[in-house]
DNA sequence: ATTTTGTCCTGCGAGC
DNA sequence: TGCTCGCAGGACAAAA
């Protein structure tokens, strides 16, 4: 389940495939066209995965962006034309792979883009996706926040790694819903990144209960839940590091996943590593939460 | 208008 | 053994 760190560490596997030396796309591929759908609406029109292969080949990649879970590559396409991206969404279980030709297919490829490079033998970066809740694109660039971002990612809110985020006007932000401060951190559009595993994390670090009320919580604990985010984010990107090899661009579920490091993510029943109680596990935003009841009082007031 | 729920997908494991 | 069922979850349309 790629969040933030794990769709970081991509981002800097592409960085090294396609921008250490000048590349072009040569040719796409598209094998499933509902890799091209939004999340609710998997059935593309007809000529869709043509439309969007011929208007990549020839485009140069010029950076790789990331804001949250949303990625894209700025490019320069075949006419000149450097005001869109390739955007990309790595969902449940997308990954990208770096391949040979000769390489065998995965059964869950779907879409291929053979990269042509300045010097060097060309490669084929294949995005592998086994459940289909990932999205590639090609989007005009937008204003966002002060930056240029893909007109479908414009309205996610900059993420707590991003230079800019502000945790105190968030903070505030956060303080004016009226909602539970899980389905609160849930929300893209008030902080990006923070999916269901790193909100449990952060919430837990912070000591404050999934339910508890966006409204009533003090501000300087929302803050520190925001810190806590950050900080939560950081040190699984220094763990699972960038030791990407030559098959896969970056992982998100087998090798250097961060579960190592997780305090109540997926133990319930295992004891609190702070205080030794039992997690526990409940159901809050439709998602699996998972909750120290010594650490993590529960609300008063449950939403 | 804002908040909550359901849906899209596939594979896996539990239960019968 | 082989089937059904429930679950996992990011993002967003639909419902409340």
């Amino acid at each position: 389940m790629p969040e933030l760190p794990e769709v970081e560490s991509v981002r800097i596997g592409l960085q090294q495939w396609l921008l250490h030396e000048p590349t072009r796309i040569v040719s796409v591929r598209v094998l499933d066209p509902r890799i091209l759908g939004t999340t609710s609406q998997r059935t593309v029109p007809s000529g869709a995965a043509e439309f969007f292969s011929a208007r990549l080949v020839g485009a140069e990649p010029l950076s790789v962006e990331r804001r949250g879970k949303f990625m894209w590559l700025p490019v320069r396409l075949a006419d000149g034309d450097v005001t869109s991206a390739l955007s990309v969404h790595l969902g449940m279980s997308g990954q990208f792979r770096v391949h040979t030709g000769s390489d065998a297919l995965h059964p869950h490829t779907r879409a291929v883009f053979d990269v042509e490079r300045a010097s060097g033998e060309p490669f084929e970066l294949r995005f592998v996706d086994q459940r289909i809740f990932g999205h590639l694109g090609v989007d005009a660039l937008v204003p966002s926040y002060g930056y240029a971002v893909p007109s479908g990612a414009a309205h996610i809110a900059l993420d707590p790694l991003d230079p800019a985020f502000d945790g105190e006007a968030v903070a505030r932000a956060l303080g004016r819903k009226r909602t539970g401060m899980k389905a609160a951190l849930l929300d893209q559009t008030l902080v990006s990144g923070i999916g269901n595993i790193y909100a449990d994390e952060a919430l837990h670090a912070a000591g404050v209960h999934p339910l508890a009320s966006t409204e009533t919580t003090r501000i300087s604990r929302v803050r520190r839940v925001l810190e806590a985010a950050r900080e939560v984010m950081e040190l699984s990107l220094s763990q699972g590091g960038t030791s990407f090899d030559a098959l896969y661009v970056n992982v998100n579920g087998e090798s250097g996943y961060f579960a190592r490091s997780l305090q109540v993510y997926g133990r319930t029943g295992e004891p609190c590593r702070r205080c030794s109680t039992p997690i526990e596990r409940l159901t809050v935003a439709g998602r699996s939460s998972h909750v120290c009841p010594r650490c993590q009082k529960r609300p008063r007031s449950r939403r």
